[in-house]
DNA sequence: GAAAAACTGAGGTACGTACCTCAAAATTTC
DNA sequence: GAAATTTTGAGGTACGTACCTCAGTTTTTC
């Protein structure tokens, strides 16, 4: 049989309070006392029992999302599974409540994050852009003992802050990759859209595009990065201009997390025909765009990972366990209309 | 508050005994009593807290996993999942003994199915050859309660039953595109290897990867399926055969679960440079073939979430409740080697 | 070495469900 | 309608931990 509180009272030689004081970190035991407890715990391998601690604790875990009130379609995905979670989320006694950003409005962000409280969140993910009012906010959440983590958009790594999300470094070398291959000999010039180049995550994929391209692929040219801002309008003119500057585009890598308006655009762009098209996120849009064969290949993070890695992972902070890494690293995926 | 039992026996009026009867399904309750249990759970949407059922039970689900005894690096890496989870499920109360199965004796495998017990299996999850002894072996495993999965290796449709692991035709012709595309305008043969064609998955991959190739690419041309039969010397020998017959061999299909054998091989056949290879499953093999630009493309089923998925959806199947479809769909996946 | 402070122990209740027993009530059988 | 059978109710214990109180003990402070 596992061992319980009780046997580890009796090793440790001390009382089931004294057990429950060390275990859940409350104050007035002597480090001495920590430390025999503690010594006792590897002794005879404690384990403390999640599903009896659970359910004494009397509450549901409550972890927080924050984020941004629109993103498109890759976020709607996010959204829906976390409401997804929620359902299957309740009988586990874990809550996840979203809290919504002004993507735009870093203070407002900050406002936002001030107002959590431990009593009712015990972790949160956020998904916000890194600016230093946000990063100071985040770090006012954590002085409060709320577990933090960054979610998809990663923050500043000196913070020291768990990120769940892909490393958009190797998701761009992914992209460049695939497009150098499907272009096979040809040689021509890779336009390249983002919704805005100020996103750390455009930033990084962009540096792991032009990596590949430029050690291995010489007959490939990269243009700079096009913004489109997330206007149709505007993302048509730059690809009629990019189209009429360079009679040699063979390739446009769609970078955004919203490809929906370019995927769109280029469908009525017959000078697009048989250029390679790469874009990210599985969305509505591109996986249309996948089957009918008007893009060839979508970098993926899946969206259900993302929201169930990131629970895990608070859930593993309040219970200061550690987290399994195999299971944890949410993978740069690769589809074609074949593995949909 | 969520209703509990008791709020369910007075909104059945009902005794906290009879509810407890229709929720674990003991025998002796009338029909409509039975009925007007599961009406009251209807409407005051009562959901059983698995956290405190878990901790009555008293004892830890144990769900088997029923292995081929030796099967190769991708065989190894599941293994290594299994008891990865078994560290961490020991804290839910899931215990996941694995069964090894001699692969080449299907009365064996019989033999050894019929030896599990409700008393010592909750569930178990099955990869084994469909053969019909088997296949009636885990139908007396069903009848005598074992909730039961066909794990990896699928088992004829028939039976109703649960199956875990990729649609393999699906596998097959993504591994034929990625094929078709990374060799462009090139046109040739491709070899297809494989340890044998008995296989279901075999066969099934085999129909994806032809499907797409002889629907869209008419200047590529498709050997019929060689089998090495796991032996290196045979797998050479055949390289060197196909080789020799056809000079215009552009491209290599490792339909195996255990490519490694054929990259040793084709590492050290300079004949091969050049050519496109794809294999399946990640291994240790594979992954560095694919890091050193000896292989282009492996098509991966995550070995993790087999397990994970494996084990929810016999849990599910315990409590019966449903599962979501969405997390438990295991995905094709494609890997370069810039997104290992 | 006395007072104050810090620490520890003993005991309790609670969580929501599983599983058990036994008697009472309802229903069926003859 | 009496006997046999089935169904139901009432009450209990158990799981392993969290969290509470209060008295008692040890250690620190001056």
């Amino acid at each position: 049989m596992r061992p319980t509180t009780k046997d580890l009272a009796k090793a440790a030689g001390v009382s089931l309070a004294t057990v429950d004081r060390v275990l859940n970190g409350r104050a007035g035991v002597r480090q001495k006392t920590v430390d025999a407890v503690n010594e006792a715990i590897e002794e005879i391998g404690f384990e403390r029992n999640q599903v009896a601690a659970t359910l004494a604790r009397q509450r549901a875990y409550r972890f927080g999302f924050a984020l941004p009130r629109a993103g498109g379609d890759f976020l709607d995905e996010i959204t829906a599974r976390i409401r997804e979670f929620e359902r299957a989320g309740r009988a586990e006694m874990i809550e996840t409540p979203i809290l919504h950003l002004d993507d735009k409005d870093p203070h407002g962000i900050a406002r936002a994050l001030a107002r959590l409280s431990p009593e009712t969140h015990d972790g949160i993910a956020i998904m916000a852009p890194e600016t230093p009012q946000v990063r100071d906010a985040i770090g006012r959440v954590r002085e409060r003992g709320i577990h933090t983590i960054a979610f998809v958009s990663n923050q500043p790594e000196e913070e020291g802050l768990d990120f769940v999300g892909i490393d958009n470094r190797a998701a761009g070398a992914t992209a460049g990759r695939l497009m150098a291959r499907f272009l096979g000999p040809a040689r021509g010039t890779i336009a390249v859209l983002a919704e805005t180049i100020q996103a750390r995550s455009s930033l990084e994929r962009r540096l792991g595009f032009d990596a590949v391209l430029n050690a291995d692929y010489p007959g490939l040219r990269t243009l700079p990065t096009l913004e489109t801002h997330g206007d149709a309008g505007r993302a048509q003119q730059i690809l009629y201009n990019v189209l009429a500057a360079h009679g040699d585009v063979v390739g446009l890598y769609f970078m955004g997390a919203d490809a929906r308006i370019p995927i769109e655009i280029a469908r009525d762009l017959s000078a697009l025909a048989g250029r390679v098209l790469i874009a990210h996120e599985r969305t509505t849009a591109t996986e249309h765009a996948l089957r009918r064969g008007e893009i060839d290949a979508v970098v993926h993070q899946d969206p259900g990972h993302l929201v169930r890695s990131a629970i895990r992972i608070l859930r593993a902070k309040c219970e200061n366990r550690s987290t399994l890494a195999s299971q944890e690293r949410i993978r740069t995926e690769i589809l074609i209309a074949e593995n949909l």
